[in-house]
RNA sequence: GCCGCCUUAGCUCAGUCGGUAGAGCGAAUCACUCGUAAUGAUUAGGUCGUCGGUUCGAUUCCGACAGGCGGCUCCA
């Protein structure tokens, strides 16, 4: 027998153990409680070569090796999991059919169809169903079966049956069984039975792999909840009960794993919102429909300012637009047979049907086309917040990352076919920065590009679109920054690039995006006067930094848990007087601080101090001007800091000096 | 839109196995005038989401609708 590569892989990183004999391979990781996962190669064939090898021990028992793609430690911990709650499932309720169960980010899943929805007492059930299983320390055994074998063996697991018959379905295959390749994979048929250590098989199912070596090498998990899914994703499909779990390699990474939970339920914007008085939802106005408070619409302004200007000095032109329009120009746009179930429903008004916007570019295409235009005028850059309102199904409202009016901070740059590579390079250089200006510095980028499968979903011809994506990819390339494909997730008219942010906590949010055009030039019939003085189509490119105010400030609460940066925060200083007699003391710092543009509040109630700074603290306020009867003879104040430091005694005119001078930084504090 | 859960004071939540409700915080008033995260007392505040049904009687049980939450689907 050749050697033996045992690879451990510890936490989603590989080492390498040993090389050994085949026999003495699965003894190696056996008892080592570092190993969550373990593969198996072969020294002198590869370790793919080995995929399908199972090895004898010593003692005759046959140990199967696993193959671990590009999955890593955690995956097959949490798919190994997902098995072993898909067992206690069908031990507890043995009507469940099964559905698929694969690991996803942080934990897994495993669908079942079941009559009753499963209630948080199930999931407490289920656990402790999967500690015993855990406990008993059963086997993964993988064993080649064949398509025949296995619909005989899985007649009564209707879905296991259905994803056998996608695996050899012939062209479409591959792409049905995406959902499902945990499941069956691209090449032959696998079963995986867990094994008690009397040798009996406790419960199988149609799997690729790979699993841990034995249920007992789960550590920690924890499910989270259930919830409806259709199956296979397919909203014209049955919805299955859908349970989410999490596994990890120690308590201490669960522990973490839930900890950074509640710190992102903790920056909930909708909770931040509310408790900070930004904004609120009021169900008389509707579902997706926020209206800003003062102090959120101080940071709104103060956005809208921010972007206004930047947009000037990027040489565009601020433009403004209505709200509602025509039918005819979503049908100039092409937009109306994409998006009409998305589009408010229109009103009938002197024999015309109007539609609140959805969109800004027509109107912004209307703006072009008001008159000739040359190439002396391009790039033309139009600009303006363009208020849009969708009509987003219920389900999927969520605070503001998710609403039904929106303001967009909108602008289209008409180029010539030449301009436009420069052009885009200069709006992704643009948005970057703008994006660093308010504490988002870790991007990546994504191209969104046509589905070739789906040519109804999108216009133009194939040059076309090659071209167009050819554009953008080289800017992103440029930009150095690392590019991650998304196909078919174009918009009808073209492909874009969007930028994607990691926030504080780590989460990704998809931010600015860029699209190339060449479809509503045409539809809008968008010429200008070449130099050699033929007639000519501009190419349009579509750019929003924010994308949508109303998100882009959700997003910010939470990235900065609501502890606003000084230029943003909505109350900059909290002064707060010792006692009432220096009140007014305050209230004169305060008007020379106001006539700088700084925004300062001064609580004179009849609170105590404590309270006040308990209160300025729980608002967030990054400065509080505190001052007392020192300070007033000193002809100073004294602060304290939202970390909680503090500085005494600082002179009036220094003060000032101070507070504006971190808000003119648009740093963080 | 689909599945499940939820909706009681401004907020967070108790409670009523069907006999119309409570707490803490917040608010108002009064007293205290205080040096870096909650002074004390008093008072006000709710047709228990809306509409309909069952019932002698509904906040409680049933239904519809609206809104919310968690997912799915969707996201120009």
């Amino acid at each position: 027998m050749s050697d033996i590569q045992v690879v451990r892989i510890h936490a989603g990183e590989r080492e390498e153990r040993a090389t050994t004999t085949g026999t003495k391979a699965w003894e190696l990781f056996a008892d080592d409680p570092e190993v969550i996962a373990a593969r198996v190669g072969s020294a002198a064939g590869g370790e793919h070569a080995l995929r399908d090898l199972s090895y004898e021990l010593a003692d005759g028992d046959v140990v199967e090796g696993v193959l671990i793609d590009s999955a890593d430690g955690h995956d097959i911990l949490r798919h190994s999991t997902a098995h072993v709650m898909a067992q206690a499932v069908q031990d507890l309720f043995p009507d469940a059919k099964l559905g698929i169960g694969p690991p996803i980010e942080n934990g897994f899943y495993y669908d079942f169809d079941v009559d009753t929805p499963f209630v948080p007492e199930d999931l407490d059930k289920i656990e402790t169903r999967m500690r015993k299983i855990i406990k008993e320390g059963q086997r993964f055994s993988r064993r080649v079966t064949t398509d025949d074998d296995a619909l005989a063996e899985l007649k009564d697991e209707p879905y296991k049956v259905e994803l056998i018959g996608l695996k050899g379905g012939g062209s479409g295959g591959e792409e049905a069984a995406e959902g499902a390749s945990v499941e069956v994979g691209a090449g032959e048929l696998t079963i995986y039975d867990n094994i008690r250590r009397n040798g009996d098989v406790a419960w199988s199912d149609l799997c690729r792999g790979p699993h841990l070596p034995t249920t007992k090498r789960i550590p920690a998990f924890k499910l989270m909840r259930s919830a409806a899914a259709y199956w296979r994703g397919d909203e014209k499909n049955k919805q299955l009960q859908r349970i989410y779990g999490t596994a990890w390699e120690s308590k201490e990474a669960l522990d973490a794993h839930l900890e950074r939970i509640a710190e992102a339920e903790k920056r909930d914007h909708r909770k931040l919102g509310r408790d900070l008085d930004l904004f609120s939802f009021p169900d008389e106005i509707g579902s997706g429909l926020p209206v800003f408070h003062p102090k959120g619409g101080v940071i709104k302004r103060v956005m809208e300012d921010y972007v206004r200007q930047r947009h000037i000095e990027e040489g565009f032109d601020y433009v403004g637009t209505p709200h509602i329009s025509k039918e005819g120009t979503f049908q100039m746009s092409g937009h109306l047979p994409y998006y009409k179930d998305t589009m408010f429903p229109p009103m009938e008004f002197e024999g015309a049907d109007y539609y609140l916007k959805a969109m800004n570019c027509p109107m912004h295409n209307l703006i072009y086309r008001s008159r000739g235009r040359s190439y002396r005028e391009l790039p033309l850059r139009l600009f303006e917040f363009g208020h849009v309102y969708r009509y987003e199904k219920s389900g999927v409202i969520h605070g503001l990352t998710r609403v039904r009016g929106f303001a967009q901070d909108d602008s289209h740059s008409y180029v010539t076919e030449e301009q436009a590579s420069a052009e885009i390079k200069h709006l992704l250089d643009f948005v970057l920065g703008l994006l660093r200006d308010f504490g988002l510095d870790d991007f990546y980028l994504e191209l969104s590009t046509r589905d070739d499968s789906k040519p109804d979903k999108f216009v133009g011809s194939e040059e076309q679109w090659e071209t167009a994506t050819a554009v953008l990819r080289e800017a992103c390339e440029e930009s150095g920054l690392e590019l991650v494909p998304d196909p078919g997730g174009a918009a009808f008219y073209g492909p874009k690039v969007s930028v994607q942010a990691k926030d504080a906590i780590g989460r990704t949010w998809q931010m600015s995006t860029i699209q190339y055009d060449f479809n509503q030039p045409q539809g809008f019939d968008l010429t200008y006067q070449a130099s050699d003085g033929t007639r000519k189509q501009p190419v349009m490119i579509h750019s929003a930094k924010f994308g949508s105010i109303e998100r882009f400030l959700g997003v910010l609460v939470e990235h900065y848990a609501g502890a606003f940066p000084p230029w943003l925060a909505p109350v900059q200083v909290q002064a707060i007087p010792v006692a009432d007699f220096a009140a007014d003391y305050l209230h004169d710092v305060a008007r020379r601080m106001r006539a700088q543009g700084l925004r300062v509040e001064v609580d004179d109630s009849d609170d105590r101090m404590q309270k006040k700074i308990r209160n300025a603290q729980l608002q967030k306020v990054p400065f509080m001007m505190i001052a007392g009867k020192d300070d007033i003879e000193a002809g100073a104040v004294s602060f304290r800091y939202r970390d909680g430091r503090q500085d005494n005694g600082v002179p009036v005119a220094e003060a000032i000096e101070r507070v504006a001078a971190a808000v003119a930084t648009r740093e963080q504090v």
